[in-house]
DNA sequence: GCATTCGAATAACATGGCATTATTCGATGG
DNA sequence: CCATCGAATAATGCCATGTTATTCGAATGC
C-alpha cells in the first residue's frame, strides 16, 4: 500500500519543515518532493499538510503516520544489517566437520584468523572420520567437509583447498635432520611413527615401501598426524606428518625435512549437492586457500 | 537499500518452492518473480537459491533474511492499518467543544452514531460558552467548536452545518398546542421559560418583542435550551428551544409548534486556522449535517 | 510601493523498476 | 521418446520517481 519511500519523505518533510529543505536532506529536488507529497495524499485520501503562508504545516494525522513510521524504519535498518551481515559472513553459523588430522592442526589456526573479524559468527567444529563426514553433509548437519582423503559419494562435492606434502619431523640434533632430504625407507633404519596400514596415510606410505619391496617397521603406530608430531617433539622419535600440520609453527625442538620420494597430500574441502552451500562456507573455503598460500611453508 | 516488495517475493518463494506457485499468490507473472529473485541475487551479492533439478532450493541466508522480513512485514502492516484507521476516522482523537445547548442536546445523538463505526477512537467533550469556544480552539486544545452563535475572531473558522429554527414546547393538551403556530408574542400571555436578555438567544426572541413594542415577560429564566425543554416536558410552563434539542426524540408528554415568526437558528462548527484541522474533525462535521438532514424534523 | 527572496507548485520530460507476453531450455516421468 | 513442468530469457510497456525550468504567492526589506 504505502512505500518505505513515501513514509522516509513524509518524516523528512515533517522534521525540517519545508519541502526544499526536506529535498536537501533526502539529496533530491524540491519538485520530487513536492510530487511525492501530493501523491501519497491523493492516494491515502488524507489531508498530510495544509499550505499555510507558503509553509506546510504537517496535520496530526502526518505526525502519527510519522510517528508509526519510525518503527518500520527500525525494521528495515535491521534486515539491511543483517543481510550485509550475511553478505560479509559477520554472522550467520558455519558447522564444520573435519578429519582429526585437520582438526587438531592448522584449522585451529584457520578459525582463530577467520573469527578475528567476525565477532558474532556461530561456530561449530566436529571432528569425525571419512565415513563420518560423508554422514554428517549428506544430512545437511554440517556446511563443509575438510579432509585430505577425498570421499567418493554421489551428492558430495569435493574440491583441492590447499597442496602440501609428507614431510618428515624429526627431534632436533636428530641424525636424519643433517641430511637435506629424508627418504622414506629410511625410516626403517630410526624408530619411527606411523599410521596403520588400513589409515589413508599409512597406505600411502605403505605404498614407497612396497615399491622398494621392503617391509615398513616402525615401533609406534598412531591415527593421527598431530599425535605422531607431538610425540616426535617429544624427542620420541621420528615421523612423518603432513607439512599443514606445522605450517606456521615455530619449533626450536624439532626439525622438518622433505621427504623422497615425495608424498603429496591435498586439502579437500567438501560440500552438499543436496543442500545450498551457505555462503559463509564458501567464504571459509576462500579463506583457507589464502591462508595456506601466505602461511609461511615449512622449512 | 532492499525493498519492501524484493523481501516479499523472496518469502513468497520460500513458502511455496517454485517460482510459478510464488508468481500465483502474488499475482504477478513468473517471469517477473524469476527476474525479482535475480535482480536481488546481483544487488545483495549472495546467492539466494540454487537450481537443482529444475527447482530453487533456498540457501540458508534466504532462510535467515526470509525470517527477519517477517518483522518488517508486520510493522509494514501496522502502518497501513493506522493509516486506514487515520483515513477512515476509527483511531485518534477528537476533542470537541461546544456550547451547553449544543452538548446536552443534540450532540450526544450524534456522538453516539458516530461512536458505532469507531470503538476506538478517543473522545473528549468540553462545554463552554463561546468564549470559551474561541479561547480551546486558538489554542489547539480542541478541534472543534459547536456553537449557535457564530463566534467572530480571526483565526477561526465558521461553517453553517445545520439550519434549524427555535420552535414552541408546551405541555401535551396546552392551549398553545392547539393552533398549528405559536406566535412568539402570545407568550407573554402564559406561564413561559425564557432565557436571559444578555444571551444570543434571548436577545433573538427579545427582537421579536421589540419589534411588536412589546416587553417581554416570563416567569422563568434560563441559560440553555435543554433546562428549558426539560422543565416544559415537566409541565411547568411552555419554552421556546431550538429545534435541534428536540430532534429524533419522541415525547409524548410535550407538543412542538413552529413559531411566528420564523427565528432560524444555525449550529455552526468552528476550527482554527492556526492548527491543520485533523480530519476525524472533517468528517465529524459532515456526519453531524448529514445526521441532521436525515434526522425526523420536530412535527 | 515595489523589488527581492523564499518556498511551493506546475509543466515537460527522462529513466529505471517492475510488470507484461511469448518463447526457449532443462529436467522429470510415463 | 515425448509430454509436462518449472525456470530462464527476450522483447516490450507502464508507471513511480526523478530531473530541469518556470511560475505563483507570500513575506520581507529598502
Amino acid at each position: 500500500m504505502i512505500s518505505a519511500r513515501q513514509l522516509e519523505v513524509l518524516c523528512a518533510v515533517i522534521e525540517v519543515g519545508t519541502t526544499s529543505g526536506a529535498a536537501e536532506v533526502l539529496s533530491v529536488s524540491q519538485p520530487a518532493v513536492s510530487n511525492m507529497i501530493r501523491h501519497m495524499e491523493d492516494q491515502i485520501g488524507l489531508s498530510l499538510f495544509v499550505r499555510e503562508r507558503g509553509r506546510l504545516e504537517p496535520t496530526p494525522e502526518a505526525l502519527h503516520i510519522a510517528q508509526e513510521a519510525q518503527h518500520l524504519f527500525m525494521q528495515q535498518k535491521r534486515v539491511d544489517k543483517i543481510i550485509m551481515g550475511l553478505k560479509g559472513g559477520t554472522i550467520g553459523r558455519l558447522n564444520i566437520v573435519a578429519t582429526p588430522s585437520i582438526g587438531y592442526g592448522i584449522l585451529p589456526q584457520v578459525l582463530a584468523e577467520f573469527m578475528k573479524p567476525r565477532p558474532r559468527l556461530q561456530l561449530s567444529v566436529e571432528l569425525g572420520s571419512v565415513d563420518e563426514i560423508v554422514e554428517r553433509l549428506v544430512s545437511g548437519r554440517s556446511d563443509i567437509g575438510l579432509s585430505i582423503t577425498r570421499p567418493r559419494h554421489t551428492g558430495l562435492s569435493t574440491r583441492p583447498m590447499a597442496e602440501g606434502q609428507m614431510v618428515c619431523v624429526c627431534p632436533a640434533g636428530h641424525e636424519l635432520a643433517l641430511s637435506q632430504q629424508v627418504r622414506v625407507v629410511d625410516l626403517n633404519h630410526v624408530q619411527h611413527i606411523s599410521y596403520a596400514a588400513h589409515t589413508p596415510l599409512g597406505q600411502m606410505v605403505d605404498a614407497v615401501f612396497v615399491e622398494a619391496g621392503i617391509e615398513r617397521r616402525f615401533f609406534c603406530e598412531v591415527r593421527h598426524t598431530s599425535t605422531a608430531l607431538e610425540m616426535a617433539a617429544s624427542g620420541l622419535g621420528v615421523a612423518l606428518v603432513d607439512s599443514f600440520a606445522v605450517l606456521g609453527r615455530h619449533r626450536p625442538e624439532i626439525a622438518i625435512r622433505p621427504t623422497h620420494p615425495r608424498l603429496p597430500v591435498t586439502v579437500h574441502a567438501v560440500t552438499s549437492n543436496l543442500f545450498p552451500t551457505a555462503n559463509i562456507a564458501i567464504r571459509f573455503q576462500q579463506f583457507f586457500s589464502e591462508f595456506v598460500q601466505g602461511a609461511t611453508p615449512p622449512a
